[in-house]
DNA sequence: GATTTCGATTTTATCGTTCAACATGCCATT
DNA sequence: AATGGCATGTTGAACGATAAAATCGAAATC
């Protein structure tokens, strides 16, 4: 029965020590960390052992003692935004939760941090990075022409996206959804329901989910023939609730109005569901109203809406994050993984008045 | 001219370790770490030359080797909990973002985790603190009957809440928000708006945050004399639109219906605009709504609420979760701080129909 | 002139863990 | 009988930082 030479003190967190464990069970350190991390190494009947001191001396590894000796902390970095004035919900907390979710299940950690901008969260991931507190980062909602992913290849950082730039998107890993293809569905749904004359409110362009949105419009309408010798219906504004008020109304003076719009997103589909009860028109029978991002305005208020694959995106992200952060040298070496996921159209009171 | 034993190594992360800078600036390790934590001790030459090289080698100290040896990760651990459905919004993502700024001002980071009930919080908060990952956690919302602060009291888990208990709330540091003083001022404000009967719509009876803001609503009626002989209008439901919608026709069908509503949270209060819309009535003019929480649905849709000091909740819960786990033992003995602050009433429309 | 004081810096020890290398004993090959 | 492999353990050396003690030279004091 080995002895090791310093005396076991307790540990500052009030937890023990490995040391401690080691020596009420009369083994070596490097057995008890075989115990936990390799136990297929250690006799059943000396595991047995230890584990019951484990349990007795409600001993856990020390993380960051850990971290330290891998060089990898398990900790993944999400900058979060302020809440947005005058939007009803984003998905943003949604996705939060799932990384965190996804995350435990890789025995990693999320750690949120703010930015005003999205230089400065370039800059403070690299920091974050560069002091070890941070594995890796999650970029969320890349526009076209983001510079994050630029800096941070530059600055050695590992992250994943969820969104992708417009060029050089190959040069890293990103998961995105298909929000010309969320469009493109909801415009079949109506199309399916009866409508011929469907209309657009979307953001100003520039953006690239606002834009793959709207192109899907488009698209599909075009595809339908329905965009032939008629007047385009489709109007932009900001992503507020007033601004889809405002918008709807537009779309609702025109000479023909349509029977079915397509919202960008959620908050501006509601915004649209209260011009369309100013007016007393009746929901889902006068006129049809399809939003983005299921949030649960929606579903409270009873509007079709698009769903996006979050629980699947996070988990991407994760196990992607997860191998180019890990210790494999060839599995980080290679190829980015680039994923687009297909939205769900869920049917609510707003297009299918039964429901 | 000292030189370290060990040749220096390029570190994991990519940086430079201390040991590199000291190299290279020609001092020992110990000097370049009193540079960065103790500065008056160098002497300004010798300062000058080892900033100047942790310049040039773009230097950060790596936080996980710095928490290992003072034994305290600069980490606070939070709940994150899955979105509600049904409800327009809550104020939890605005307190997360707060926590999180103001962490980030005492050097502190926010770790988030995910956990289904109270109690499996509480257990996780326990592992998070003894593996060392965090110095501390944030509890929110408390219930009059919550578990956790005596479960981590026993764990001896270093915590700070957002609301309290029923009972023994003295034992443990907390910060609250005066709910019942809030529906109170919705109450005054109605009242000096001309309104005499007053209706609230609340939680059913259980939770402490839904009880304090009825008692709120009690308390100010009877202050102001207008309970006398009246038929009391509150009635109780879950928090959902759907739910207000209901609740406020049922107080509309009343054979003398309120003129003014206090809701207990903005989600119950966005659900009652859509029963007073529904009705053809005017909002502001026939009827009033105030709401709680000040979401961003309140703002979009002109409901008058009550916000709630967010960011002076986070920035005190974060002061004093330092100071409890600060390395000062006096500090940390001290006696508890438990502070109620006042909610603001923001009038929008809803209520002052001119807005 | 010897001693003390003090500022500036270095040396030593340590935080709690895991990696790499090396013992040890036992069994199957050769 | 020597060799190799396998299962099981142990030991020394990191990982990168900081606290505490030790060193050293110069100035101040006795």
């Amino acid at each position: 029965m080995a002895r090791e030479s310093g005396r076991a003190r307790s540990a500052a967190g009030g937890s023990a020590t490995i040391l401690q464990v080691a020596e009420a069970a009369g083994v070596s350190r490097q057995t008890v960390s075989n115990v936990i991390n390799a136990p297929h190494r250690v006799r059943q009947e000396t595991r047995e052992r230890v584990e019951r001191v484990i349990g007795e001396l409600g001993y856990h590894p020390n993380r960051v003692a850990r971290w330290l000796r891998v060089s990898s902390p398990g900790m993944i970095g999400y900058r979060i935004r302020p809440v947005a004035e005058e939007s009803v919900a984003s998905i943003h907390d949604r996705f939060l939760h799932t990384l965190a979710e996804f995350g435990e299940a890789s025995d990693h950690h999320v750690l949120v941090f703010t930015a005003s901008d999205t230089e400065e969260e370039a800059d403070r991931c690299t920091a974050l990075c560069r002091t070890g507190t941070v594995s890796g980062v999650v970029l969320y909602d890349l526009t076209p022409y983001d510079t994050r992913p630029d800096r941070l290849t530059a600055a050695g950082v590992p992250f994943v996206a969820f969104g992708r730039t417009a060029a050089g998107a190959d040069r890293y890993s990103w998961v995105d959804v298909d929000n010309s293809a969320g469009t493109a569905i909801a415009v079949d749904h109506l199309v399916a329901a009866g409508h011929r004359r469907i209309g657009f409110i979307g953001w100003p362009e520039g953006s690239s989910v606002g834009d793959a949105r709207a192109r899907g419009w488009l698209e599909a309408m075009d595809r339908h023939g329905l965009l032939a010798g008629s007047h385009r219906l489709d109007v932009r504004g900001p992503d507020t609730m007033s601004s889809g008020t405002r918008l709807m109304s537009e779309l609702l003076d025109r000479p023909s109005p349509p029977t079915g719009v397509v919202a960008a997103t959620d908050t501006l589909g509601v915004g649209a569901l209260h011009a369309v009860r100013d007016r007393g028109l009746l929901l889902g029978r006068d006129i049809a109203v399809v939003g983005f991002d299921d949030t649960p305005a929606a579903s409270a208020l009873g509007l079709t809406s698009l769903r996006q694959p979050i629980e699947e995106v996070g988990q991407l992200i994760i196990t992607e994050l997860v191998r180019l952060t890990g210790r494999d040298t060839e599995d980080a070496a290679a190829a980015p993984m680039n994923r687009l996921l297909e939205p769900d159209l869920v049917a609510r009171a707003s297009t299918v008045p039964g429901r």
